[in-house]
DNA sequence: AGCTCATGGCGAG
DNA sequence: TCGCCCTGAGCTG
């Protein structure tokens, strides 16, 4: 289950297995067999992320785009090829590896000019080099929504998801029902700053991490904890338990069709 | 076996 | 704002 940081580590590793030698593709479930067939035994030239759009390009202007929604998931390994599953939409291999598909909201084959298109409707992505959190700030400072929706917006930030959100805005002491046109410039600045330094450790590590190493339950003096999500967190998906930090109840609501997560105590307006 | 929920996003009203 | 699409885990019976 995907933020930024999981697709960006997919590139990575599509990279590494794959790049600039030829790949069988198939889709043993068969909704993506044109596609696969298109670019069956082609060189993968390159693996690129955009947030959390995953692009795999094979030249001549050919592009798979992927998208994995909340449910896809990849499975990556090494040979041999386990026999397929019904649901695998699409599988890549070579004599050494292989990357199967399941789920995506996305997988389809894609021009030079639509994956522009792509890139044009999304907003800066903290995990690419040189992007511009200028561009981000044109948007939130306009707009009298909220910085929690704005951050889920991937037209305004690319890559962020819920876990993300609700734990920089902890890590800011930023109430998230605070607008955009309410943040200073600088909350903003440092917000980017630390995304893109969680993001870039969760890219290393394949799971997300926020808490502080003076906020562990070793500095804290308290049992050890496991969050149920394969990572450290201050408050995603602990609705109504104590605070590492004030003590106080982590709190809950639905906010554009999601769960927001926050601590009232850590985080005022 | 069937329900609910999940780190997303889209299009119809 | 709602319903819908995609899959699988973790419950409940």
């Amino acid at each position: 289950m995907p933020e930024g940081h999981t697709i960006h580590r997919l590139a990575a590793d599509h990279n590494k297995a794959f790049a600039e030698r030829p790949v069988r593709a198939t889709s043993p479930q068969g909704k993506f067999s044109d596609g696969a067939a298109l670019v069956d035994g082609r060189i993968l030239e390159t693996a690129e992320a955009h947030g959390k759009h995953l692009f795999l390009g094979f030249g001549g202007g050919d592009w798979i785009h992927i998208h994995l929604g909340l449910f896809g998931k990849y499975t990556l390994g090494a040979a041999p090829v386990p026999p397929p599953t019904d649901t695998v939409r699409l599988r890549l291999a070579n004599p050494e590896s292989y990357a199967d598909l399941r789920g995506p909201t996305a997988c389809a084959l894609i021009t030079d000019a639509e994956k522009q298109a792509v890139h044009d409707r999304l907003g800066p992505d903290p995990l690419r080099p040189g992007d511009d959190p200028g561009k981000a700030w044109q948007r939130i400072s306009r707009s009298r929504t909220s910085i929690a929706a704005l951050l889920m917006d991937q037209k305004v930030v690319a890559g962020v998801g819920n876990v993300y959100r609700a734990e920089v805005l902890f890590r800011h002491g930023i109430d998230p029902y605070r607008t955009g046109r309410d943040l200073a410039r600088h909350e903003w600045d440092a917000m980017w700053a630390d995304l893109a330094a969680l993001m870039r450790e969760g890219v290393r590590n394949n799971r997300i991490d926020t808490v502080r190493p003076e906020h562990t339950p070793e500095a804290m003096g308290r049992p050890p904890r496991v969050d149920d999500h394969g990572g450290e967190v201050y408050v995603y998906r602990r609705a109504a338990m104590a605070c590492h930090v004030c003590g106080g109840e982590i709190r809950t609501a639905g906010l554009a069709a999601r769960n927001l997560f926050w601590c009232p105590g850590c985080q005022q307006r």
